[in-house]
DNA sequence: CGACTGCTTGAAGAAATTCAATTTACGTGG
DNA sequence: CCACGTAAATTGAATTTCTTCAAGCAGTCG
């Protein structure tokens, strides 16, 4: 796994699940890699509805901001283990490391490139359709190499919040899904997911 | 004004109401900034849904992408002026001047956060708000200093793939605030709008 | 073992969409 | 300059989709 800057003494930081990393309009201190676990981040309206904008899993970069603050609140989703960066130490080295503020900047337009399909995802995609792009994306970032299975680490409630759905929707869709032997769920958990029919489920995730 | 490169000799380019700047995976030749007019960029899916993600407004620069290709349609809204420079020049300074480096990360960082602000806007917010966040959007971006008033230059089709609506949707909800007394059309177009109650109007905008 | 949390499923309700009709504005050509 | 055809916007009614409310079940963790 690349880490942000390798030649740096990095810090390690655990935080147990569902503890927050930082909150919204905090000023951005750390920059942070997630070693292992997995971190939501979102923002809330005044009246509790929460929109989770990412999931960030094993070897992403958050925390990045080019303001003076984050402009979302993040928390563990499990128990999950961070490296972290001074931002300071990061922007100081940029000044003369162009291939560090290269990567920075493809990181940011990386961010921007997800946050764009997701507004797609948000703006004109069906229950059905948000679900079958949500497990692509799952299984292309989590299942590892050549394994049939992913264990998601995230609740309904949380798959629900970033696909701007109902929790009651979200398990509906997957129960059709399994249903029409698109899916199958492993054990007694409901988070370990098998896909069956990759054709299907691609079929279901229209194209732009 | 502040243009891209006040340095070089602009190109100027023209484009009637309705014409594509540029298609979504097109190779990314020039960056663009909005001398006159208004533009929308968007993405479709395959059965025509379109999501669009922005719309650009005089002095706004767009098609900056550190991708090889454009990951949106781009189409005058109206009959608009861009200038433009070329791509390859534009890097080439970078490499040299630090100063225009930061000036296009802040670029991308400030879509990147007009990008997260809609995915709440999309995932969260009902009709309503959607309508009087987009006001208040419009309200300060294209209401000269002084201004009662602001002319929208998209129609109400436009505005409904900009919130995720259908355009009756957006219709009714204008309808209602106008009803309410909180906005009012000017003239005998639906496209001029005063804001009577910006109080009421900034009220239905839920802050996150 | 038992409270609790997470998930599923059903039924009722709400919100937005679709279909449809009408009105109003707009541009073109006679 | 007016008439006509077209495009844009509004409004109502019917329908669809998703949400909310509710109940029940299963797995987990003290």
């Amino acid at each position: 796994m690349r880490r942000i800057v390798t030649k740096d003494r990095l810090s390690e930081y655990k935080y147990k699940k569902g503890v927050e990393v930082y909150g919204e309009n905090e000023p951005a201190v750390f920059v942070y890699q997630v070693k292992e676990g997995a971190v939501r981040s979102y923002k809330l309206l005044s009246d509790g509805r929460r929109q989770i904008g990412a999931f960030h899993l094993v070897g992403d970069i958050f925390g990045l901001t080019s303001g003076e603050s984050h402009r979302f609140t993040t928390e563990a989703v499990v128990e999950t283990t961070v490296w972290l960066v001074n931002r300071r130490s990061l922007e100081a080295r940029v000044e003369i490391d162009a291939v560090l503020a290269g990567h920075l900047l493809r990181l940011t337009a990386k961010n921007l490139q997800h946050a764009e399909n997701h507004m797609l995802l948000l703006g004109r995609k069906d229950a059905l359709e948000r679900v079958a792009t949500f497990l692509i994306e799952m299984d292309r970032r989590l299942t590892a190499a050549g394994a049939m299975t992913m264990t998601l680490p995230m609740s309904r409630h949380d798959i629900a919040d970033y696909l701007g759905l109902s929790l009651e929707t979200v398990s509906r869709a997957l129960s059709k899904l399994r249903r029409s032997g698109i899916l199958s769920f492993i054990g007694n958990t409901q988070r370990e997911i098998t896909i069956l029919d990759r054709e299907k489920l691609f079929a279901l995730d229209l194209q732009d």
